[in-house]
DNA sequence: GTCCTCCATGTGATCTTATAACGTTTCAAA
DNA sequence: TTTGAAACGTTATAAGATCACATGGAGGAC
């Protein structure tokens, strides 16, 4: 419905992100989904908005406030913060990004459309940033929250740790034995 | 080991927070448990770190390092932000305090000693928290990290809602239909 | 004991992240 | 066309966090 090609069931089950076959449709998909669904739901898609949108798909990663704020400037929007927290604002309102609150930094929703909790997979080497489901509320945390009678609104699901490039690169230096292992890591 | 009383085991599976039976001793616990802890792991549990955890088990809610900062300095520790969060620092890494990332702010563990995953309940209504623990890595986004292999070293779970209390009060308030639905919500 | 080193503390300055306040523009409904 | 709500742009400022450097005390080497 958000597009004219039926959205494939996976890509809503398969966390996105540490892979992408084809990053180009994925800018476009993400930008006509979003503006589908701001037609549908009667909200203004504005020019900042968009872009906003448009810069965070072209990144695999989650990017602050002030860095989309440099790129708008690039672009003729205005320059002051409020430009970029008011679209970012906008966009998570609306299910479009999700703000990664361990970098205070924001990302393009990678289901769209689906009424979802996402968590997210966030590498500690190379920032990149992928997007899963959670269902936080059917295990411990859930059982705690009906135990003490807590209401579950919301949730921030956010794991920290290796991406499987960085992993595979570590190994393969671990191999190199002695060679470049302080200096690679930049 | 923390005190003459063995903890009670359930101390460690319930969420603490949003009620305490004894928060006197809630705190003095709490201390001897960070004394003893630090004691036993060469860790120097100094003035200021030891203040600044007095003053997180003093609230059952996270606070913010500027307010942390402010009851450091009343009470004669140095006045500029490195001092409180050095100390944070210090207590976030010996598992002592953690940090709240949705809120920008700490709160004392409820468990320490004990190795966990910790997950909190935030009220958005009265900021309270409360600690419980996760089990993130067992769910949907463990799954999704062995799908993708990705190496999780480390999760932030928190759920944002209206606790208990709250939710009483706003039940009872809308009982009495009309009256200050509005005001009430301050 | 003395010296020396490491770690913690204190301070000023600076940087990043986020919001308040206010006037102007855009847009769509009436 | 009038009009009211929403969006935009800008200035200023708040809130959160770190850098850089000097001082001071607890231990270990001697
Ligand atoms: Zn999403
Ligand atoms: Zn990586
Ligand atoms: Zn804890
Ligand atoms: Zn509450």
């Amino acid at each position: 419905m958000t597009s004219g090609s039926p959205m494939k069931l996976d890509a809503v089950t398969k966390p996105v992100g540490f892979a992408c076959d084809d990053h180009a449709s994925c800018v476009v998909d993400g930008l006509s989904a979003a503006e589908a669904r701001c037609a549908s739901n009667g909200l203004r898609f504005t020019p900042v908005r968009r872009k906003v949108l448009e810069i965070l798909l072209q990144e695999h990663r989650a990017l602050g406030a002030y860095v989309i704020l440099d790129r708008l400037r690039d672009e003729g929007f205005g320059s002051q913060p409020p430009v970029a927290y008011r679209a970012l604002d906008f966009l998570v309102r609306n299910g479009l990004a999700h703000k990664i609150e361990r970098l205070n930094a924001f990302i393009a929703c990678a289901h769209p459309g689906e009424n979802h909790a996402p968590a997210f997979m966030i590498c500690r080497l190379c920032d990149s940033v992928a997007e899963a489901q959670s269902a936080p509320a059917q295990g411990a945390l859930g059982a705690a929250a009906r135990a003490t009678g807590f209401k579950i609104e919301r949730t921030v699901v956010e794991a920290e740790g290796v991406c499987p490039s960085c992993s595979d690169t570590a190994a393969s230096e671990a191999t190199d034995s002695g060679s470049a292992t302080s200096e690679a890591r930049g």
